[in-house]
DNA sequence: CTTGAACCTATAGCTACTAGAGGGATTATA
DNA sequence: TATAATCCCTCTAGTAGCTATAGGTTCAAG
């Protein structure tokens, strides 16, 4: 049995947080102590785990509900979750891109050595005006 | 001049969030007409296309209106823009670096073609028992 | 048995929006 | 010029996913 505490420093999730979680239905309410403490089993260390990974990879809380669901009923096609995980993937991809066209610009600032921001490429990217007009 | 929704549909930033964007100083409160609707210059479409691409990227309202004051002194010595840039490459880079992890693991999810989730890679991945098992 | 850390609930605040109510302004057409 | 459709206004409240605070209780070590 693990308090509160114990669960948050094996889970790396916050104490506040693992009690939102229980609030909005992610996690069971626990088991308590005589002096109502909060006491999970190992069973609740491994959702809480999965839950953790699933929120660090940027799914939303209702997918993980979703997921979670899911698992509970392992001979149920795994097409739901695969849905899930293509569509966050595109949403990444994108992301990806953008911010490498953004981290060419920053390299470019900041080995910049003009006197001014006038032509700064940062800007100009960020105004989405088309790729850096000057070379630093 | 441009009313409040063509300025809208040419950023892609919804009504309500360029009221809030107002209301929250990232932009100026532009004039208005005769009967009280907002009217918009072309500096206000390109500083709120700023916006837009920045939020994009993931920069935070804050990190924006940072990036919008250094924006608006384009004589500033770039030397003092320096650090800034730099810090804000730093930070992208991180990102970057994230959503690679992340991509690829999604990529290894959404690659799951198992009829059940007894063997479902997303099921897997998630709860952090180590790479995919098998493959697919 | 005491003391200090860890726990409890409840409420409020945070970021970055989004939706709705109830009303006024603008514009295209008859 | 009238009127209907569409746009816009403010204000309030709701959303996700936490995080912080206040004021009190329980647990475990010495």
């Amino acid at each position: 049995m693990l308090s509160i505490g114990e669960l948050s420093k094996r889970t790396g999730v916050k104490i506040p947080t693992i009690r939102y979680y229980e609030q909005v239905g992610l996690i069971d309410a626990p088991e308590r102590s005589e002096g109502n403490q909060r006491r999970y089993t190992k069973d609740g260390l491994n959702r809480l785990s999965f839950i953790r990974h699933s929120r660090d990879l940027g799914f939303s809380i209702e997918d993980i509900k979703g997921l979670l669901e899911l698992s509970q009923y392992p001979e149920k096609p795994c097409q739901d979750a695969h849905g899930i995980a293509v569509q966050y993937l595109r949403n990444v991809q994108q992301r990806i891109t953008k911010l490498r066209r953004l981290e060419r610009e920053l390299k470019h600032l900041s080995n910049c050595d003009a006197d001014s921001l006038a032509d700064c490429a940062v800007i100009e990217t960020l105004a989405d005006h088309g790729p850096c007009k000057t070379e630093h």
